[in-house]
DNA sequence: GAAAGATAGTTGACAATCTCTACGATTGAG
DNA sequence: CTCAATCGTAGAGATTGTCAACTATCTTTC
């Protein structure tokens, strides 16, 4: 690894004296420490919303993506098969999305998203946005493109990414 | 497990046709994405090591922090008091670590990481290295610093963090 | 110094997910 | 036509987190 300086700082928890010891050198652990407060405040923002896990994420691949089948929208979130079937259940449900049979392979089913669902995603990227603002507004423009393209650099280094939300 | 695939599965076109859309437009959606892939990455490779989900870490914040209580662990890894009982019960079993009653207040237990712990966490932090290393050698040391510090400042956006592991 | 309330640890009931396996329908190869 | 593979579906089981008690201690208050 690379930690050269044996620059010993003590890392603690805000207001409690609660010390971090080496989990403080990792970049993984401040990844997932902001990535977790960034989904908390989504949460909570969305709290009204009746928002279940992989539903945001689905939807907005199927938005992207119309007339994807099931089995490659698993593959697409990273989630089982029977997890999607259930997502898709949901989403039909509340008729943010419609289930077609493809007429060339009727096993398959063809997602879209309805004018409702449009609608539900753009309500949630406003919502999504405004809560990433909250933390990037400490980044200037510049820093911001040098952070996507360093997390870009990272995530490239996977042969087989596989998407995984 | 890294390639999460059920059966057998081709490198071929798995998600060369599936968008991102709008997804792509956001930090959050990065830094969430290899963030999974670093836990995947770590979990294979601890896989052989009866890791449980926050064992790992409420460890390393013990190792850090001799003498804390329960509650104090708790609140520090953003886990529920019961699941740190859980998580304790099984440290101790696995005599990775102690629990002692305080003197001076005798409704706590103070944790202490014994010597087998101490090595099991050396081990650990072995592996998350090498975990890392896989994907930030494509970042150099001068990046790596700069990513550092700009997840910092994001961090900080947080007047009262709550660590979250 | 005794009663009332707060706090630490524990337990168990419960819900939400994810994993795995199996199955019916459909397709495509031979 | 036969047989294997694929798509969507369903259900059993494990894991994990939430929540509401309950105990034993401590602290505050009168």
């Amino acid at each position: 690894m690379k930690r050269g300086g044996s620059k010993r700082e003590e890392v603690e928890a805000a207001d409690s004296g609660i010390k971090l010891g080496r989990l403080d050198e990792f970049i993984g652990f401040r990844l997932r420490r902001i990535q977790n407060q960034l989904s908390r405040d989504f949460a909570a923002a969305t709290a009204d919303r009746n928002m279940r896990s992989g539903l945001f994420s689905s939807l907005s691949i199927v938005a992207a993506n119309p007339g994807i089948s099931q089995n490659e929208l698993s593959k697409a979130v990273g989630l089982d098969k029977s997890i999607t079937v259930q997502i898709v259940d949901e989403l039909e449900k509340r008729e943010l999305a419609v289930r077609e049979r493809s007429p060339t392979d009727r096993r398959r089913h063809a997602l879209f998203v309805t004018e409702a669902g449009q609608t539900y995603l753009d309500e949630l990227f406003a919502i999504l946005a405004e809560t990433e603002d909250a933390v990037l507004h400490q980044l200037t423009r510049a820093e911001l493109a040098l952070l996507r393209e360093l997390l870009d650099r990272m995530y490239l280094a996977y042969d087989e990414p596989g998407i995984s939300l």
